[in-house]
DNA sequence: CTGTTAGCGCGTTCAG
DNA sequence: CTGAACGCGCTAACAG
């Protein structure tokens, strides 16, 4: 490995002089700044970042938790976050919790072990003391897809509660009085959220409410979720989250009920292939790629400044209309 | 941030002897030992690992670069990999290349001052000298999906070319003599190979070639390719990737052809949708996790012991069949 | 504009 | 079993 002495030494400078000379802050000649230069490239001399990060006190790392990246909504955001932290120097720490909070917890601490200079969580629900730590120790974090009650720390989140109120509402206005829900584990807050507008959009229309609320947040939970909620005959379907969307489809794929016709569907979330099934299916989508660069943006502006008051950005949701409620 | 000087201080004994009862390496008595570990719990003490790195020269990360962890391939990969190296302790850096060789170079020096241990890459094509540079400089480097020629590094792949075979193979056995292959730039490694089942099994077969070659790797230029392909008015399509395969069936759907009847289709890699589409689709699967998990394995076995011959893995494909072709 | 000194937090090395 | 000295590669702070 070839350091910083090394390059000095060739251009016959002090390291220090190197130093400033390569990374162009402090005072350096023109003639100084091009030996070294010129031995660093000859030298082929790459600056260590570690030692850097010691004496700076900032690695320019910053973790990233979600809770499974093989989930086009985390992916999604991870590549948005990703992309934007990049831009600015950065580089993301990328980990998967399961929506364990013990997992979860170490994670953080293993990520905080690392220097990192902040936080994006999708937090588990559970014990978040590490994440209450981590904010009373100062360190940025910034929330995705859902928020810890009482965290001081900022969130980008969707308008859940609306989102689904208007599915339902959509559902309710096309005729269909007996509407279920097939729900991700009420614990996630986003999934709460949305449980929430569920039942407000069907009370307040004196509908009956039927949840089914899944095990986990696989697909197979949400399979298994479906199964249950079949028996009452609905009508339509309400899905709370895209694993719980392909899920339910499976299940009424194997039952040979027709979408749209037997059943109506409304799922959260839009992806690439909700357009390819027939019939497409009508979905309430989330802003992905924007909940990643405004989270990293929210995070920047915090490595950047004076801690302000936590900020909540709720970013808004779209009911995508195609044909899977029977519509046209 | 407190330091060990603080724990050892609290617990009357040297940093060394601190230093020792907290990383289990060394001899420490009991007495100390407890003594160390309870001051460090009522500390709060946090190891920085950053420091540990510059004087152990090894970060106990890795950097990983996919071309888009939005690919369900890669996030596939990526989540097995991060599994597979989180349990021996190693952190993962993600970054994506979007298949441009000049940012997957920028990402890879960036790594590399970052003092990764070992380095995954899907490598893009065009100018990899930075990936031989790394070879020659004694970077562990684990190539997935693709390989680079001459390159001395490991690589886990799947048989392409035979998946290809096989899936053309069924087409023609089913009576398609005209059968068109949508494929990803023939610049990738991978693609390329795919291509050349595809062109054995229809010259072995006396049949007719024809191939639209995408001007990228997104569903948008799969689509376009499509378009073109479909001038020939073939009866079956095969598509190199999943997202060929997303831009494939979208045009197919604009254009009102009907999958299984008016047209087969079999596609690259399997994924969630691909039952839930009408009718479901025959694909050529790849071990996407087990893939992962390889390369983990290998790179783990580089970073642990005497470098050996690089070692190049191909998995096997299978050829799912469902009721895209016309099947039953 | 440049060089010197000092130290980031830890672990290696070697005496005790 | 324990401690003291030293250095990893780099830059902040100061002196020149």
């Amino acid at each position: 490995m070839t350091t910083i002495r090394d390059v000095a030494e060739r251009a016959g400078v002090s390291p220090m002089t190197a130093s400033r000379a390569l990374s162009g802050r402090g005072y350096a000649s023109d003639g100084a700044r091009d030996a070294v230069r010129v031995a660093a490239d000859a030298l082929g001399y790459r600056p260590n970042s570690v030692a850097r990060a010691l004496v700076q006190g900032a690695t320019l790392s910053i973790g990233l938790v979600v809770s499974d990246v093989e989930n086009p909504f985390f992916a999604g955001a991870a590549r948005a976050i990703a992309d934007q932290l990049e831009n600015h120097g950065y580089t993301v720490l990328l980990t998967n919790s399961d929506e364990n909070p013990a997992r979860e917890e170490r994670l953080v601490e293993a990520l905080r072990n690392r220097q990192v200079d902040g936080l994006i969580v999708a937090p588990s629900e559970g014990t978040n003391r590490h994440l209450f730590r981590a904010v009373a120790d100062g360190l940025p974090l910034v929330q995705i897809d859902r928020a810890v009650r009482g965290l001081a720390a900022d969130a980008v989140l969707v308008d859940n509660r609306h989102g689904a109120e208007v599915a339902v509402g959509h559902l309710a206005t096309l005729g269909h009085r007996s509407i279920v829900c097939v729900s991700d584990p009420s614990a996630l807050g986003s999934a709460r959220e949305r449980l929430a507008g569920y039942r407000h959009a069907i009370r307040s229309r004196g509908l009956a409410e039927s949840v089914a609320e899944a095990a986990g947040v696989t697909q197979g939970d949400g399979r298994e979720a479906t199964a249950r909620a079949l028996d009452e005959a609905p009508t339509a379907i309400f899905t709370t989250s895209n694993f719980m969307t392909v899920g339910a489809m499976h299940e009424l794929a194997a039952r040979g009920l027709r979408i749209g016709s037997d059943i109506a569907v409304i799922g959260f979330d839009d992806l690439d292939w909700t357009t390819l099934v027939d019939p497409p299916l009508t979905v309430v989508a989330q802003p992905v790629a924007e909940i990643g660069r405004t989270a990293a943006t929210l995070l920047l502006d915090r490595l950047g400044s004076i801690p302000a008051a936590p900020r909540r950005v709720r970013l808004k949701t779209s009911l995508v209309i195609r044909r899977s409620c029977g519509e046209q």
